[in-house]
DNA sequence: ACTTTACCTCAATTTAGGTTTAGGTTTTAG
DNA sequence: CTAAAACCTAAACCTAAATTGAGGTAAAGT
């Protein structure tokens, strides 16, 4: 078999990699930002805890939804170190950020009926169009929503 | 007043940022990346016709939706040369970037859902957990969706 | 035993979308 | 006429999220 350890609570670095999809590199980046850890051998070389997985499956996960690395460390910050995360550990996390991908979706239809609307008075007029005026889009004034991007 | 080169057909570079709400660096930005254009004047300074703002404030309205740059000159690129763009042209351009922001919706959409799902599981079953299985997120086997992103 | 394969560290590079800095020229206001 | 404001170019720098490379060590297969 190409990797012997297995599920021995001790998992090689290039084990983690080829499960979850990511590089080598990728791991020790992650590392270096607090994300996951490891423990080292005798040879200095990375053991992990089979739970890094799961760990990795949701940074990747929360990836998709478009939350930034440094939000996901805040968020796995906050599980328990104590202990292997639980089911409403992660059921926890889950909530958070399907929060903030319900406010991104919200944003993004905001703007889908801008553009339909954009379509339908076709930027003739520069002072009328709503897509025109640089300070509109996002309409600060129009929506009271929750603003994801600042410019 | 601030500004005396008005609506003359021939914009200061000044101008047109204060105008669009972009820094002038930004302006030589996009034109070294062909998304605008510009002529110079007697002494080497550019000059912009007036529609360049709304070309700005169509690039602006186009990153909102998640269009990069070089996508948005690609789109550009097929408005016409000869003459200055028209409601029509306009339209198109916002009709396919509309498209391109349904997907991007219904992405999220089908995320949320999975998202949804994973709440439920409570992340267990490593081999039944929507989230876990890195090459499942996005559903290739699930959903017969256009996918936004390959990774 | 030996030779691949896997692993290590540290630094540099990549991409996107700009911003900043430095040093010099042009335009405008008074 | 002079000084300030605006403009010019080229290159360096910035952040995020990695990837790549160089040079060296450890572990595994035969």
């Amino acid at each position: 078999m190409a990797h012997k350890t297995l599920q021995d609570a001790n998992l090689a670095v290039g084990y983690v990699a080829k499960r979850s999809d990511v590089n080598v590199s990728t791991l020790h980046f992650y590392e270096t930002k607090g994300l996951i850890r490891s423990w080292r051998n005798n040879g200095n070389q990375r053991r992990y805890k089979p739970d890094v997985l799961r760990r990795i499956a949701v940074i990747k996960a929360a990836q998709k939804m478009g939350v930034t690395l440094e939000e996901i460390k805040l968020t796995l910050d906050t599980l328990p170190e104590n202990r292997t995360p639980n089911k409403n550990d992660w059921a926890r996390l889950s909530t958070q950020w399907q929060a903030q991908l319900d406010e991104k979706i919200a944003y993004m239809q905001r703007l889908r009926e801008r553009v339909e609307g954009c379509i339908g008075c076709g930027c003739l007029s520069m002072s009328s169009c709503p897509l025109y005026n640089p300070n509109d889009i996002l309409g600060e004034t129009h929506s009271g929503a929750v603003l994801l991007e600042k410019d």
